[in-house]
DNA sequence: CTTGAAGCTCTAGTAACTAGAGCAACTAGG
DNA sequence: CCTAGTTGCTCTAGTTACTAGAGCTTCAAG
């Protein structure tokens, strides 16, 4: 049974991030000592554990709460764990691509800012011409990135 | 003088987000027409292109509120454009590291999710797997991709 | 035994929007 | 000219995943 903070120093999660966790229902309502002080065991360092992999694997909140409730009943078919990890492949290709783009361009714009005055800075040219959309409008704001 | 809605879809913007970037400061307050309406311009128009051209890139707002006060008195060097513009990319690259682990990761996950149950289902394992850290453990929760 | 760190609860703030209520105004068809 | 129906207005509140602060209590070390 450990406190909140060596759960977070051994975890690498903040203590607000995990008593947020709880709250909000993705860690049980931790155990208190008599001075109403949060204590965990094992499972509950596992579970945040995962939770904070699943997260730096870039899964929403949600769906790691699916995930969880998979692994509480470990008899069911794995399909919706796979259709999960799936969709979440799909985001992470799609944010990639995006990426790869703006880093090209951002790069062109370094390449040609000639640290003159911004009149003739093509940062900001760069970010004002309207000939550099390919048309992707239609989609409106989407998550940029 | 065009209205918010025929500017939205000139400039693949919601309308709401139009207001809110004028509640934010950074389009200037609207003309109104006799009934209140807000009515927009060509320059106008234009911030707004070089608004949704830098949050495309991925800058804060943040950043384009600089951009946008250095656009505004063009006569300064361009360094500060530079420095940002440079700033950018640092984060850029290092969302792309990140994001290129995590996809290896949900691939290997995804090949190894072998349609039985839950109970040997990889995916989860993979999660919850302490030997997967490559300890950047002291970073503690970062922006996470 | 005392001091300072770590814990508690609660509220409010962050980014960058998005959604909804309830109402006013503009536009096109008849 | 009238009437729908769409678009616009303001305002408040919700979203995601946390983070920060106030004001207080409890614990561990010297």
């Amino acid at each position: 049974m450990i406190s909140i903070g060596k759960l977070g120093r051994a975890t690498g999660t903040k203590v607000p991030t995990i008593r947020y966790y709880e709250q909000v229902g993705l860690l049980p309502e931790a155990e208190r000592s008599e001075g109403n002080q949060r204590l965990y065991g094992r499972a509950t360092q596992e579970r945040l554990v995962f939770i904070r992999h699943a997260r730096e694997l870039g899964f929403p909140l949600d769906a790691i709460r699916d995930l969880l409730s998979l692994q509480d009943r470990p008899a069911q078919p794995c399909m919706a764990a796979d259709t999960i990890a799936r969709a979440q492949l799909k985001s992470v290709e799609a944010r990639l691509a995006r990426l790869r783009a703006l880093k090209t361009e951002l790069e062109r714009m370094i390449a040609q800012c000639d640290h003159g005055t911004v009149a003739d800075c093509r940062v900001i040219e760069t970010l004002a011409d309207h000939g550099l959309c390919q048309g992707d409008h239609g989609t409106e704001n989407g998550p940029l990135a």
